[in-house]
DNA sequence: GTGAAGATTAACT
DNA sequence: GTTAATCTTCACA
């Protein structure tokens, strides 16, 4: 088989090591890829925010809090920390930095690349700018729940592939959103998006 | 063991 | 703009 070249290239593990704010940044643009029975699913990713466990109130492992919810991310980065909010929906996030340090991106929007009629049907919608403009959409749009819970992003069923590179000058850094309990962490500029991008959450 | 709250969404008024 | 849906996790006893 042809080498792919490198916009098709799987993300590595080095990668993730890295500064939360870094990657954050840097995932705009990647492509999403979740491979199940039903068929493979792609997206590209145009929205995210940052969670900084220890001085992030927003954060589920504020000031190093370690459960069993969170404890994946305090593994190297590169693995998937998926969780359900409010008993119906999936967030999926991407643990990253290094071992010992508990921050995650949670990707917020992805624009659909593939499997875009087992996203409609998943999501029971034709609305094709409304299947994946959210957190608790694009899992449902690409069938991931909590059982991918610890995946490994370096593996073959869910894992990222190099896109588009986006130009400092279209990211797009805001408050994050739906967080107000968190007092001063609610001002920090850590949502990424593409600017002008329609597929950004609302 | 018991109870309150949440990194959301869709459907309302 | 407001609210219901719905269930895991966390804090406290």
């Amino acid at each position: 088989m042809a080498m792919k070249g490198q916009y098709f290239m799987k993300i590595k593990r080095s990668f993730y090591n890295r500064d939360t704010l870094v990657v954050s940044e840097e995932l705009l643009g990647k492509t999403l890829v979740h491979v199940t029975e039903e068929g493979v699913t792609k997206g590209k990713i145009v929205e995210v925010e940052a969670y900084i466990g220890p001085n992030d109130k927003a954060a589920h492992s504020y000031g190093n809090r370690n459960s069993s919810r969170t404890k994946i991310q305090y593994g190297e980065g590169g693995y998937a920390y998926v969780y359900l909010i409010y008993g119906m929906y999936n967030c999926m996030n991407i643990v990253t930095n290094k071992k010992d340090m508990p921050e995650a991106v949670l990707i917020r929007a992805v624009e659909p690349l593939e499997g875009i009629e087992l996203m409609k049907k998943r999501r029971k919608t034709d609305n094709i700018k409304k299947l994946c403009n959210g957190p608790g959409k694009l899992c449902q749009a690409m069938g991931i729940t909590k059982e991918n819970y610890g995946d490994d992003l370096c593996g073959e069923l869910l894992y990222l592939e190099e896109g588009i590179v986006v130009p400092k000058k279209q990211i797009l850094k805001t408050k994050r959103i739906n967080i107000d309990y968190a007092e001063e962490a609610k001002d920090y500029l850590w949502r990424f998006s593409i600017k002008g991008n329609s597929y950004v959450s609302k």
